[in-house]
DNA sequence: TCCGTTATTTCTGTCGTAGAAATAACGCAT
DNA sequence: ATGCGTTATTTCTACGACAGAAATAACGGA
């Protein structure tokens, strides 16, 4: 069975589809800047191939025919996304939009190479016997660190590793293709792609968890540098009054949102060990400890929006992160505090929170598996 | 004489060739990804008409035939840069490459469109005396506020203008294509193309003056939005004890590092008003109060640099306007404050300090007008 | 019923490109 | 001195991706 290359045009418009469908031809003729004869050309063997179908009702315009909107078959394959953390491998079985299926976790007992490939190894097999008869297209594996290629893990301090050749190890012991990425890179491209965001040239993704993190999508393209991995955006000076984090910067980033800081200022004040929803909830109830605490996170987030929205311009900043339940007690004062440090002329910035939580990390990892089949995308003749 | 519509590939060509000449073609291949063949058809027509020049001495690579690298020929022609103020129009005569031949002012004697449009023609004409046999391809015009199309000033608060076809106005007048701009945007172009950060694909630009300006260049693009010319960067928190600035705000980056506010701060430690040349003097000598003012200055430009280097994570920052003499008495004091507040694993952001100061502006437009002349280019059949 | 508008398809010619082959000009080894 | 490998550039040719032109489709509104 021999397979047809796709010129840079097929590809295009394939993209397109997956992240804008159901869109019409002439809407995409107009968005990629090709003529109607063009799209009809090169939509066709996608659709022959079933891997794009036409909307059952056609849709009508004001005046003029009316179109008949073109969109992927989310079910043509699925997509395994795992992020990698240093207890467990955290999976999750997705269809072609990133959408997830299934969910599963796999402990590691160690973190030399072999046992983290034999971890993920098993992972990956029991959420292929989910996936039943729908062929897994790929698997996309995101960690905290540095990543060349997509190929090999160039550093991950939570695993003690340098210069390993992941994708290599993996591919032959599972026979899919493998793509690996930094985690908020992973993130961020999920909601480049997929999210609520897709739709803008330009927007953030702040991460609240463990730690705070920070991507960033200017003209459409995810911003990735060597420093990627460092975290950047996590030790940024918002509150000379805030507590310390472990790199000795009072107020910094990490110090007013990551969730061990704010369950360690709480658990001091009420002299006892406190988990993050309990946080959360004494806050929601108006206990003054706890609300002293998220108020002032929530005005360190709304300062550090104020800064991204200044300094890079975007149209909209997402929140996510396992953290993110941040934003139902303190969003309020956290939009107050945006506002105050912002032009009152200045359009508003679109703020989005991705309820998905911690699994968010996963789907980031399945976005990049999808992202990288989609270059691969051959058709057969 | 009839002309010759240029392809994409040939004005990229073009492009490249300005900006990063002279280079090869065997490099022009690689960047461009056009093979050897296209180079020499694509570059046969810029050579034949004089535009493109092969360099005198062939450039011999470790091994291999030697290169003979393609340059732009700067003389080819003139432009006309043109900033305008609530007082004057500021011009210069530029080369190709936006390289300063010659500068001249011409006061305003009034706001309304007819009377700066006058003045804006007065500086023309005489920079086009100084230019002689030189043909003048174009004019570009920067002013500070919001510009539709490159063609009409939607908001220019200093000159209370509101819509003003001034493009049109003015290419009627002087019959040579006119291209306007908002003046940091202009500014930002200028380095883009021209400066020392021409070769980084990410990089930031703020100026120091009247104001604090802030321009953003990311994967090789001007960032632009509606908001272009509110001033975003002018007003961001950096230090909470800081002097006020206008708006009310309590050490922002117009209250910490605008002219005026220096100024205002060092004035009411000496009693009496104080030229900033005599500021810049002052702290150079070891003056306390000028001191203090300036290290205070030099602190929250640090600041600010970090912020920008790790929400924008470019490569480079460019520091420029009329008040970068603040650099020689706060550059080392700046620095400081940006590693403090940067991984110390990070990449170094390179700092560049355009010593154009004021002359940066005008200089901003006409690189403007280079660039929409490259976009209207064609060649003689 | 006709017209204008917008969506999509079919057919054909063209133009911009890469591939193949050749030539150019070195440094280095024999 | 000669030959080889490497890198730069040119010449010639075939081809494929595309837009243009024309036709068809399917409405709403006069």
């Amino acid at each position: 069975m021999t397979q047809l290359e796709l010129g840079d045009s097929a590809r295009e418009l394939a993209r397109e589809v997956l992240i804008h469908g159901p869109i019409s031809r002439a809407d995409l003729g107009r968005r990629l800047g090709l003529s109607p004869a063009s799209l009809t050309r090169l939509s066709k063997p996608f659709l022959d191939r079933g891997l794009f179908v036409e909307a059952a009702e056609a849709v009508q315009g004001a005046t003029g025919r009316p179109a008949r909107p073109l969109d992927v078959r989310v079910d043509a394959q699925r997509f395994i996304g795992i992020k990698l953390t240093g207890e467990a491998a955290h999976g999750v079985l997705t269809d072609l939009r990133a959408s997830s299926l299934a969910q599963a976790e796999q402990p590691l007992d160690g973190h030399d190479v072999d046992r983290v490939v034999e971890a993920i190894s098993r992972l990956v097999d029991g959420l292929r016997g989910v996936a039943g008869a729908g062929a897994v297209g790929g698997v996309g594996l995101s960690v905290g660190g540095n990543v060349a290629g997509q190929r090999v893990v160039t550093r991950a301090p939570f695993l003690g590793w340098r210069d390993v050749a992941l994708a290599d190890l993996l591919e032959a012991r599972l026979g899919l293709p493998i793509d690996i990425e930094n985690d908020v890179t992973a993130l961020t491209t999920a909601e480049q792609w997929f999210g609520p965001a897709r739709a803008h040239d330009a927007f953030a993704v702040v991460t609240v968890g463990a730690g705070v993190g920070y991507g960033l999508v200017m003209h459409d393209r995810v911003v990735t540098t060597p420093d990627t991995g460092l975290g950047l955006g996590g030790h940024l000076p918002l509150d000379p009054n805030g507590p310390l984090c472990l790199d000795g910067h009072r107020g910094c980033s990490t110090a007013m949102l990551s969730i061990p800081s704010i369950c360690a200022q709480v658990g001091i004040a009420l002299g006892r060990e406190v988990a993050y929803d309990e946080v959360l909830d004494l806050a929601a109830a108006g206990h003054p400890a706890a609300r002293s605490v998220t108020d002032a996170a929530g005005r360190a987030l709304g300062r550090m929006m104020g800064y991204i929205a200044n300094l890079t311009m975007v149209e909209a900043i997402v929140l996510s992160g396992e953290g993110v339940g941040l934003w139902r007690v303190a969003g309020e004062t956290a939009l107050a505090a945006l506002a105050a440090d912002r032009d009152p002329e200045a359009t508003p910035v679109e703020v989005h929170v991705d309820s998905a939580g911690f699994g968010s990390w996963a789907r980031g990892a399945a976005a990049v598996a999808i992202q990288g089949s989609l270059g691969r995308l051959r058709l057969s003749a």
